[in-house]
Formats: C-alpha cells, sequence, structure tokens
RNA sequence: GGGCUCGUGGUCUAGGGGUUAUGACGUCGCCUUCACAUGGCGAAGAUCGCCGGUUCAAUUCCGGCCGAGCCCA
C-alpha cells in the first residue's frame, strides 16, 4: 500500500499560512485564475464590491461579509463565467481630515490647502496597506493590479463628469436652503455628525400680544430668534387655544427690516403640553422648525450669519454672538416687561460631533440633487432587480417612502472630490470642465475643452476658450462634494463607464451588488438614483444584503462598549503557535475568550454555514473553532484516506460494472452536488456549503468509507474510481469557501488545482441523477443503510466487541438486500 | 418617539397550517476502532418570546404586547 500523497497528518493554520502566502507571491499566477479579462468570450460577472474606508482596523464583520463576497466570486467562477471582483478603497472624507488634524494638533483651516491635502493622502495610505494585508489574509481573490482609490484622478473624473451631465439635464441644482452648520468649524456637517449633549438652558416666558389687544404667552429657549420668526403656532386639537387660530401678532422684540407681525396657525408638531403650549417657529431654530416652514411655504429669515453671530434683522441685537444676544434678548424683554418666567431646565442640544460645538441651521446657497420627481419610475426600474434575501428590499422601499427633499451634495471640506465648476465675474455663467477631466478649481484654471453655460437655464454658450475675455475674473468653487457622491457611481466606475464603453455595454447593469443592511438608505439608494439619473437604468441584476457582524451576546461592537473583536487576530489566531484570547466587555463584566486555531479557512466556512444572508451574525471565536475546524479536520482526512489509493488515470470516465454501493454513494452525491450547484447559482451560499458539510462529514466517510474499505484495500478499481471522483468533484464544489483548503488537496492528489475549475463538475452518471425514478430508489436506501449501520455498531458495543470482531444474529433488511454483501463483510456478519 | 427586520433546546441554526419540530456546538455516558480521539456510538435537553384572533387544526397566518437590532427623528 503506497503512502498516502497527503503527507500532512492534519489541516493545520501554519500549513494554511504557506499555502496562502503562495497563492498571492506568484504574481502571474495569480492573475491567471483571478484577473478580469473581458476578452475571454464568457458571460461578464461585474462585482461592485464595497470599497472599504481604510480607518486603522478594519471591523471583523465588515472582513466576515467581504469573504463572503468572494465566495459569491469564486463560485460565479467555478459556473463558467468571467467575474470582475475588484478591489477598491474608499478614501475621500472626513474621517481622515478628522485623523490628521488630531494627530497634528492643527485645525484644517489654518493649513494651505495643498499641504493639508498630502498630508491626508500620506496618512490613509498607510491604512491602506494594512487593509490590503488583511484582504489577502482572508482569501480575498480580487484583482488586486486594478486597484482603484476614490481619490485618485480616474476615479474622482467620473464623479466629476457625472455632475456635469446632470447639471447639464438640471437634475442638479443650486438652491438656498437651510442646512446644519458648525459656526465655530465653519462648515456645513451632515445630519450623521451631529450628536446630542445635555447642557442647562433658560426656558424664558414671553408675552405676545393680539393685533386685538390679546395677550398670549410662548415659551422659548431661544428669545434670540424671535426676529425670525415665520408663524406661531397651536395644536389643532388644543382647545384652550382654539380662538386664537386666525389672529394676528406682534413681535415682542425690536428688529430691523421684515414686518414685525406674524399670524397664528394650527400644526400637529406643537406639544401641547410643553410650556405653555404655544409654539413660535423661526428659521431656523430646529429641523421641527425647518418642516413647518417647508409645510407651510414661508419664506424664512436669515438671522445667524456663517460667523455665528445675528444678522441685520435682530435689530439691537445684530452683529452679537447667538449666546450673548440670548442674554441681552433676556434683559430687553425683562426691561419692556414682557419677561413672565423663567426656569432653568437640562436640554439636548445638538452639537456637532468633534467640536461639541452647538450647531446652527442656517440658509446656504448649497448644490443638490433633485430626487423627489424621480421616485415611481426608481420603483419601476428596482423591480427587475433580484434581492437576497428578499425580504430586505423592504429596507429600501421603506427608506424611499421618506423622501421628501431633495439631496445636498456640497461640503465646505477639503478631502474630497471637488465640485467641478467656476463662474463668471458677475456669476451669471459658470464654466464646467470637457468628460473625463479631474480638476481642482479651487486652485486651477478651467481646463481646455470647458464649455461656458449660462447659470439659470444652463444653455450652453460656446467654448471656454472663445468666451474667456468676456467672462471677467473666473472664479473657481471651493466647495467639494457629499462623499456618498463619488460611492454612489462604484458600479458606474467597475462597469467601465466612460472609460470602457465596450465592457460597460456588456457589464451594465452590474451584475452584483453586494453590502451590509446598514447603508441601504445610503450607498444602495444613491446609487440607484444615480442609474436612474444618468442611465434610466436599473443600477443592478441582484443586490445582497448581509446583516452585521455582532457581538457574542448579539450587541453591536463599538469602541466604548469595549466589545470589539479584531479581524486580525482572528485570522492569525493558531498561526505560527499563536493561541487567539480576547478580552472584551460583556454584558456582566469583563469575558475572557480563546481559541488555539482559526485562520482564513474555518473563518469563512463558519461564515458561510452558520448565519443565513441577511440576518446579522454574532461572532464568538470559542464558538467559531469549537463548530468548525472539525470539519476541516473530517475533510482533510477524508482525503488523506483517499489519496493512499492510487487515482485511476481516466477519472472522466465512468467505468462499468460498478458496485450497488459505489451507484448508491453516487446518487446521493450527485443529488447533493445539484443542490450546491443551484445554491451557487442562487447566490445562496447557505444552503451549498451545509449540502457540502452534511454529504462530506456523514454519508461519505461514516457509511460509504466503511462500506469500501475492504475493497480498497483489495485494489478494486471501481471503489477507488467512486471514491476520488468524488472525492476531486467535492474539492471543486467547495473551493468557493475554502480556497487554500480544496487547493492544497486538489493539486496534492489530482495535480489539478480546485481554484482554477472554470466549469462546475458533471454528473458522472445521469442515469441515477436527482429527478430520476432510479435516482430517487437509491438515495431512498440511505436512512434505512444508516438505522441498520447503527443499529449494529451498537449491537457490538452492547455484545462488548470491537467493531472489526464477527458478530452473529444480525438481520439485514429486505430492502437493503442489493447491499447485502458490502454488510455483511463491512461488520463481519455471521 | 417613528419605520422596518428578527425572536425555535444552554448556544447557533433548518423548517413550515396537520403523525414523535432539523442539524451543529456544548453537556452527560460508553468506546484506543487498523484515514481521523481535531475520532466513533449513544443519551438527556424545546410548553417554537408572551397574549388574543382566524381555522376541524397554528410553532407556522393575522392583531396586540414584550425583547433585540438597523435606520430615522
Amino acid at each position: 500500500m503506497p503512502a498516502p500523497k497527503l503527507p500532512e497528518k492534519r489541516w493545520s493554520i501554519d500549513l494554511e499560512k504557506t499555502i496562502q502566502e503562495a497563492h498571492y507571491a506568484n504574481g502571474e499566477l495569480y492573475n491567471r485564475r483571478y484577473a478580469f479579462r473581458p476578452g475571454s468570450g464568457k458571460e461578464l460577472f461585474v462585482i461592485d464590491t464595497p470599497p472599504p474606508y481604510p480607518s486603522g482596523t478594519w471591523h471583523i464583520g465588515a472582513v466576515a461579509q467581504y469573504s463572503m463576497i468572494d465566495v459569491i466570486a469564486r463560485s460565479q467562477r467555478l459556473l463558467g463565467k468571467e467575474v470582475f471582483f475588484p478591489w477598491g478603497v474608499d478614501r475621500n472624507g472626513i474621517n481622515i481630515e478628522f485623523t490628521v488634524e488630531k494627530n497634528t494638533k492643527r485645525k484644517m483651516k489654518t493649513y494651505d490647502r495643498d499641504e493639508f491635502l498630502n498630508l491626508c493622502e500620506t496618512t490613509i495610505e498607510a491604512f491602506t496597506q494594512a487593509m490590503r494585508n488583511t484582504a489577502r489574509r482572508v482569501g480575498l481573490s480580487c484583482d488586486f493590479d486594478r486597484e482603484y482609490l476614490t481619490d485618485a484622478p480616474d476615479y474622482r473624473s467620473v464623479t466629476q463628469s457625472i455632475f456635469v451631465e446632470l447639471f447639464k439635464k438640471g437634475d442638479i441644482i443650486e438652491d438656498l436652503r437651510p442646512n446644519i452648520y458648525d459656526p465655530v468649524e465653519g462648515t456645513t456637517i451632515a445630519d450623521a455628525e451631529v450628536e446630542r449633549l445635555p447642557r442647562k438652558t433658560k426656558l424664558v416666558d414671553v408675552r405676545w400680544r393680539c393685533e386685538d389687544g390679546e395677550e398670549l404667552v410662548i415659551s422659548t429657549t431661544r428669545p434670540e430668534m424671535i426676529c425670525a420668526c415665520g408663524v406661531v403656532v397651536v395644536h389643532p386639537e388644543d382647545e384652550r387655544y382654539r380662538h386664537l387660530v386666525g389672529k394676528t401678532v406682534t413681535l415682542p422684540l425690536q428688529t430691523e427690516g421684515r414686518s414685525t407681525k406674524v399670524k397664528i396657525l394650527e400644526h400637529p408638531s406643537v406639544k401641547s403640553e410643553f410650556g405653555s403650549g404655544i409654539l413660535m417657529v423661526c428659521s431656523f431654530g430646529d429641523q421641527n422648525d425647518v418642516a413647518v416652514f417647508r409645510e407651510l411655504g414661508l419664506n424664512p429669515h436669515q438671522a445667524i450669519d456663517l460667523a455665528g453671530n445675528m444678522t441685520d434683522i435682530a435689530g439691537p441685537l445684530s452683529g452679537m454672538s447667538v449666546i450673548e444676544a440670548r442674554k441681552e434678548a433676556i434683559a430687553l424683554l425683562e426691561q419692556q416687561g414682557d419677561l413672565v418666567n423663567v426656569v432653568e431646565r437640562e436640554q439636548e442640544v445638538p452639537v456637532s460631533e468633534r467640536g461639541k460645538n452647538p450647531v446652527e441651521i442656517i440658509l446656504l446657497k448649497e448644490w443638490y440633487v433633485r430626487q423627489t420627481h424621480i421616485q415611481d419610475r426608481i420603483r419601476e426600474l428596482i423591480d427587475s432587480i433580484s434581492f437576497h434575501p428578499p425580504r430586505n428590499r423592504q429596507f429600501l422601499l421603506d427608506w424611499m417612502d421618506n423622501i421628501s427633499i431633495d439631496w445636498p451634495i456640497s461640503r465646505r471640506r477639503w478631502y474630497h472630490t471637488e465640485i467641478p465648476i467656476w463662474y463668471s465675474e458677475d456669476e451669471t455663467q459658470v464654466i464646467v470642465p470637457p468628460s473625463g477631466t479631474y480638476v481642482q478649481p479651487w486652485k486651477e484654471a478651467p481646463p481646455e475643452g470647458s464649455r461656458v453655460l449660462d447659470r439659470a437655464t444652463r444653455k450652453d454658450l460656446g467654448s471656454f476658450e472663445a468666451l474667456k475675455e468676456d467672462l471677467g475674473e473666473v472664479s473657481g468653487e471651493e466647495k467639494v462634494f457629499d462623499t456618498w457622491m463619488d460611492s454612489s457611481n462604484s458600479n458606474l466606475f467597475v462597469s467601465g463607464y466612460l472609460n470602457h464603453p465596450e465592457v460597460f455595454e456588456r457589464a451594465f447593469p452590474t451584475a452584483l451588488r453586494p453590502q451590509g443592511k446598514e447603508i441601504v438608505r445610503t450607498w444602495l439608494y444613491y446609487t440607484l438614483l444615480k442609474s436612474t439619473l444618468v442611465l434610466d437604468k436599473p443600477g443592478f441584476q441582484h443586490v445582497w444584503i448581509d446583516g452585521l457582524g455582532m457581538d457574542p451576546w448579539g450587541r453591536k461592537m463599538s469602541k466604548s462598549l469595549g466589545n470589539g473583536i479584531d479581524a486580525d487576530s482572528v485570522l492569525e489566531c493558531g498561526a505560527g503557535g499563536r493561541t487567539g484570547s480576547w478580552k472584551i466587555k460583556g454584558p456582566d463584566g469583563s469575558v475572557s475568550l480563546r481559541a488555539n486555531k482559526i485562520g482564513s479557512e474555518c473563518f469563512r466556512l463558519w461564515k458561510a454555514c452558520d448565519a443565513q444572508v441577511g440576518d446579522d451574525f454574532q461572532i464568538n471565536p470559542e464558538e467559531i473553532e469549537k463548530k468548525y475546524f472539525g470539519v476541516l479536520t473530517k475533510l482533510f482526512n477524508v482525503a488523506r484516506f483517499a489519496s493512499q489509493f492510487e487515482v485511476p488515470k481516466t477519472l472522466d470516465e465512468t467505468p462499468e460494472g460498478l458496485a450497488p454501493e459505489d451507484r448508491w454513494i453516487l446518487a446521493e452525491f450527485q443529488r447533493t452536488m445539484n443542490e450546491v450547484r443551484l445554491g451557487w447559482e442562487q447566490l445562496d451560499i447557505y444552503t451549498a456549503t451545509q449540502a457540502l458539510k452534511t454529504f462530506g462529514t456523514g454519508l461519505l466517510p461514516s457509511h460509504y468509507l466503511e462500506m469500501v474499505k475492504s475493497r480498497l484495500y483489495d485494489d478494486d478499481q471501481g471503489a477507488a474510481w467512486t471514491l476520488h471522483r468524488i472525492v476531486r468533484d467535492f474539492m471543486s464544489a467547495f473551493s468557493p469557501v475554502c480556497p487554500f483548503f480544496t487547493h492544497h488537496i486538489s493539486s496534492t492528489v489530482y495535480g489539478t488545482s480546485a481554484v482554477e475549475v472554470d466549469a462546475f463538475p458533471e454528473a458522472p452518471l445521469p442515469d441515477i441523477g436527482p429527478g430520476t425514478a432510479e435516482g430517487k430508489r437509491l438515495c431512498d436506501l440511505s436512512n434505512p443503510l444508516q438505522e441498520f449501520n447503527g443499529r449494529t455498531w451498537g449491537a457490538k458495543k452492547d455484545a462488548g466487541l470491537s467493531l472489526n470482531q464477527p458478530i452473529g444474529g444480525i438481520q439485514i433488511p429486505e430492502e437493503l438486500s442489493e447491499l447485502s454483501a458490502t454488510l455483511t463483510r463491512m461488520h463481519h456478519l455471521e
């Protein structure tokens, strides 16, 4: 008997690391396996991978999700598709600006803009490298040579070109609208950057007078905003104030350049139990004010300027800071005798996340993508997209139901894509660059090929070169885009939009958008919005939405909770004798978790068969190891056992005269493989992996192997052929989940790598395939067979016999009569 | 506070209007068994979150509540 071709006694993390390093070291071989070759003639399958944002560590939940995207990429290759699995890195945004500010203890706007951008780029590059390493450690088969960075000119030029196109079409507009603004940092900020802090504030009751002399009391924490009051409202069901509705009241403080009277109306947003139950609505004290102004169609007043000071309309308060103005307003009201009462109270004040500065809502001229007019069309288009799991489509539809305003896309930050536009001296004309050019208007003049448009009508007036003289001094836009403006064309970019039109034609709608459910309302929605506005097409064929990685108790992992688990330590756990240990905070104090070996193969196997896509999943390294490392060991040993028998030369030709047990296991195998193929086709990782695991750790080793052992030792060709055919094809079908594991086994035993297989293995015996009567009959033997084997093993145990000792008095059931010869030999029945 | 999703043995999970509710891990008992003790065999363990409704029948469908999560206020 020859020695096993697999010399290692078991699968190990060190073996995994060696194989993995070799896998990535040979660039030519790597590209032959995984690079995108649009000219191959195969059907294209482009994946719009989520470009991770480098911030130091990569969240283990995101890495787990990413490894499943890799499973999809590899399974589609296995099904014969030409897969583009791009590797992109999202590097634009406020995070890296904050990191640089923190590292250098200097605020962005104290820097020269170019100098600051260079600092950001250097800093993010270091983080990016760490991410590239983790990507390889978890086994991603991305086309790393085509790495794209969202802060690189080729990516940013696509964002800018789309902006110009949509601007020309009228889908992007400029407007003066309320925005959240941090007066200390001097920038608009996103909703996501606002947090609430409890502060002590004074709630003052102020006396107002109606035209007819009736007095009423309004409670407010912001008396300085009286000058921006547009309307006074009461709740429609508040009996106390019904008679006031329709009357006019006079502002209790002096103002400048506006009417001193406002109407009293009703509005359901009023909290009747708060203060007096009458509300003054100012532009803009808070988000509710914004909503009421919009609903009632009122004209806002600008009470606060960009420096955070009161404007002229504040009359005696103008020029003061908001805080000073508030004190002065209270003093003035007291002098007038209109201050009825003052109470100190705790209030949640919205502040900017970083500076903890109270934010103001002020009117600013910003850029917007129009979206409310196109919702119905987006809905129509997304009808044709398959969602995985289907129920997660609802996240998107629900979000779309809530959309009532346009998308503000301009920011007063720096490390983002610039808004590509210049203004003529009189501001009536604008200059936009030609498609495909990346521009930085804050420091550059319009490039050759730029066009001049009328700012209001967007009519093309001619080329910049021709009209240059008439434009006066041209000034470049200083603002930049919201980062979602970049992220929302990732699918267009990876599918070849603008850069590779011949690929784009075949690749769009992009085959797959895989992502987490927490960014459905941003990344997914904005992408679909863009696809609709730019191309009037659905952005994707499939959208695959996974849940979030949670801690072992089902809580979100966060720095503040202290329950984070580092992805690299899980993947490296076991390598070079490293033991994984994690001290994390559980609900009842600190908990220590330990694992001796995990690595990429075990980690991927766990994620593939422990949770259905779309559900949140708990990450417990101890459990990952306990539940799944044994599966790898089992499968490895099956292959190792098989590898001691010579591989038949004609593995692809089914021999004649297979024994009944060979036909039985092949029928079961074909049934399994059919389920696996369907799973891969339907992006159903869970079902495919479960089917493989169940077969590979159950029927195959425990029953078939035991039945044919003696035949194998006797050099039976049919048994050897059956076992090798199954092991080889099993490794191919399993390679998407555990690429290095299956690569090692298949290339060692069969001389061909499972990761290079580009057609799903064919069934060796179609006449006993799933759906055939004979196939069903053979599979129906499995239950009685397992029962019989179990019973016989049990009987030996009860009789105190070892398994290779003979036993008498055991009857083989009638239904298993065709297997009686092999069962008699297997159990040594007398 | 609002919308949505989820809630199955200690843990994770399958399933689905109808005979004893799937599997895995863990636990317990037994077994060195010649590929694998990182193994094998067996046992215990679930009123399918709670309360109502529809139905001949509900864990499965509907409503409410409670709990968890996401997103938004």
